[in-house]
DNA sequence: ATGTGACTGTTAGTCCGTA
DNA sequence: ATACGGACTAACAGTCACA
């Protein structure tokens, strides 16, 4: 997968492992398949954006600090 | 469609329309077709992260801008 | 607690046309 | 220049079993 998936899972496994919760809880959180979670966070999955919202929104944190950093033109 | 694919059609049309831009030229340059940009204007489509930051970079512009603004926990 | 293969159903996304 | 539709293909969504 391109890069942008492969940004987006490192921050979001960044997110989680900050906050202490493993897939399996996020899994339970987001109402996302831990098994899907996984690839998100691999980069293997090119998300749509609601499914990222809802990942923002388990982990409590801001959208904008899932995506990559590029997001500035 | 949901909120956040109405917002962010809300706002991709109003940078594009500030640029000056048609969905035509949009299309040309995101290189992504311009019957779905219509449908992503209209909120009709849940696009992924990657048609997002086409879409950014063709406008030239953070993607910030173009998320819904509800993007703060 | 996570990675991976295999799989099915659904939707993203394209292409062509009409108004 | 845009809205809207049909038909189509590629890719995502979502689940299970097993390592």
């Amino acid at each position: 997968m391109n890069d942008l998936a492969k940004q987006f899972g490192a921050n979001l496994r960044q997110v989680r492992k900050g906050k202490g919760i493993s897939q399996d809880n996020l899994a339970l959180l987001a109402e996302i398949d831990r098994s899907y979670i996984g690839r998100i966070e691999r980069g293997e999955v090119n998300i749509t954006l609601d499914k990222a919202y809802q990942l923002a929104c388990a982990l409590e944190c801001d959208l904008v600090e899932l995506l990559p950093p590029l997001s500035k033109a």
